[in-house]
DNA sequence: TAATCTAACAACGA
DNA sequence: CTCGTTGTTAGATT
């Protein structure tokens, strides 16, 4: 479950690696991961330049020189991971590119996940990523910014983070300890947050994400060379930490089901739902 | 609250009696009512002449010369009536329209109602009226049509009913005796009904609606004209019929709650839930 | 009581 | 742990 630091992180990897590659051949075990069929992806896609790799949320976005996109999305969990003509290739994939100079990447869904190719043209047709919530890593992302995307929202603060519609890139991993550090409670609604919650809970989103990034991603996640990152859980502030203490109160840290989804809170700095 | 057929009846006398016509002035005492400033909906709309009149579902469609449709949805009870210059107006209307024969009609709303000015080229974006299903008296209604609607929906039969998006025009009132009819607890999934039941709903649908259309619709509407319906509230088989005995089985009618509507049910006939 | 839209939410499938 | 679809519900509207 890459979130926006994995994937960022990733992307400049790939991105400094595969510019200028050109595409060789395509492997597609699982055609239901494309939105169109092999045939088609793969004609459209043999022989063309990576012009450039970026990413938006959870999204990874190969631009190629014919005015196509590759979109990727690694769903809950997957190993996208580069191999040079001295490395073997993990047993298991079910994608796999391979450039002129016979470097490629393959890509191991466990569950779930895309390989769209879109022009350019109709990227604003994407369902999936054409509505996409700014990134919090965007300059764009500003104080004010954030305000007015809370504005007029009745939902639970968590709910709202981890919508990708609102800001994409905060999963259920990370958005625990953003909203322990803003000392909100998941379930507290948005309308409700006062000016100075809602500006330390900006700082918190920007200092928890940037914060990986620094340090490599998660430890648990493997970067584009197969690396683990340096955010090790014992880092995290209350996140899958149930009764281990509270960093702030020693309070026991508590599990609960927030909606679909759990969460992880002291009970006292978090309690103002 | 008149369901279709109130609207069809008050349709085909608007359009008998002000085809032809030319606007020469128009009253706006509510702009909640309107879909544009009162001074531009004064503007497009003084001069012109009525091309026709028709209806769908709730909706009343009052085609102007200037290919500009004035839609009307009368909302949860509204009066809208006729008047000559020999009649006195209500004493009290929101919307009031007269023609340069000096007559014309008031509209008025007790609750949330529409008249909404639309061009013909703009009718498909107008949210209100565009996704409004089949007229189940429209000649396109067929049992094959309504078994199509019906393929994969997995929601209770009323709320199927009683959505303008999959036919327009059933109101909680109507449903009420089609739901009877066809032997059908309103809770029951589309997903579950035999063939059998099926084309008795479907029998139902027409049987209900085209016999108080023929009566003139319910006695607590008014016509175009002020006058009541002939279908008496006594005429209902189940409907508002609370405690009443089964018109086939003489149980005692019941009214339950079904999502935020109430229904009224034989809880012997309307059993298979 | 009723009509309808919208946002938020839950269940389900892929 | 994702995401879209579908349906349900609560709230708001004048």
């Amino acid at each position: 479950m890459p979130e926006l630091p994995e994937i960022t992180i990733k992307a400049r990897q790939m991105d400094k690696s595969l510019k200028g590659k050109r595409i060789a051949d395509v492997e597609v075990r699982q055609p239901k991961n494309l939105n169109i069929p092999v045939s088609e992806f793969l004609k459209k896609v043999k022989g063309k330049i990576v012009s450039s790799v970026s990413s938006k949320g959870k999204w990874i976005f190969i631009k190629l020189d014919s005015a196509y996109y590759m979109l990727i999305n690694l769903g809950m969990n997957a190993d996208l991971i580069y191999f040079t003509p001295k490395q073997k290739l993990p047993e298991k994939y079910q994608f796999k590119i391979v450039f002129t100079d016979n470097t490629g990447f393959t890509i191991q869904f466990q569950w779930f996940g895309y390989v769209h190719l879109v022009s350019e043209e109709d990227l604003g047709k994407h369902k999936l990523t054409a509505h996409l919530g700014v990134s919090p890593i965007n300059e764009r992302f500003t104080l004010e910014h954030f305000k007015r995307l809370l504005t007029n929202k009745k939902m639970g603060i968590k709910s709202f983070l981890i919508n990708q519609k609102n800001i994409a890139g905060i999963g259920n991993v990370y958005v625990q300890d953003i909203l322990f550090k803003a000392k909100l409670h998941p379930s507290r609604k948005v309308s409700t947050l006062s000016e100075k919650e809602t500006s330390d809970l900006y700082k918190a989103i920007l200092e928890v994400l940037n914060c990986s990034i620094r340090l490599g991603g998660l430890t648990y996640e493997k970067d584009f060379y197969g690396r683990k990152g340096n955010f090790t859980i014992d880092e995290f502030l209350v996140g899958y930490k149930t009764r281990k203490p509270c960093p702030i109160c020693s309070t026991p840290i508590e599990k609960i089901r927030t909606g679909s989804t759990h969460s992880y809170i002291c009970p006292e700095c978090q309690s103002s739902k």
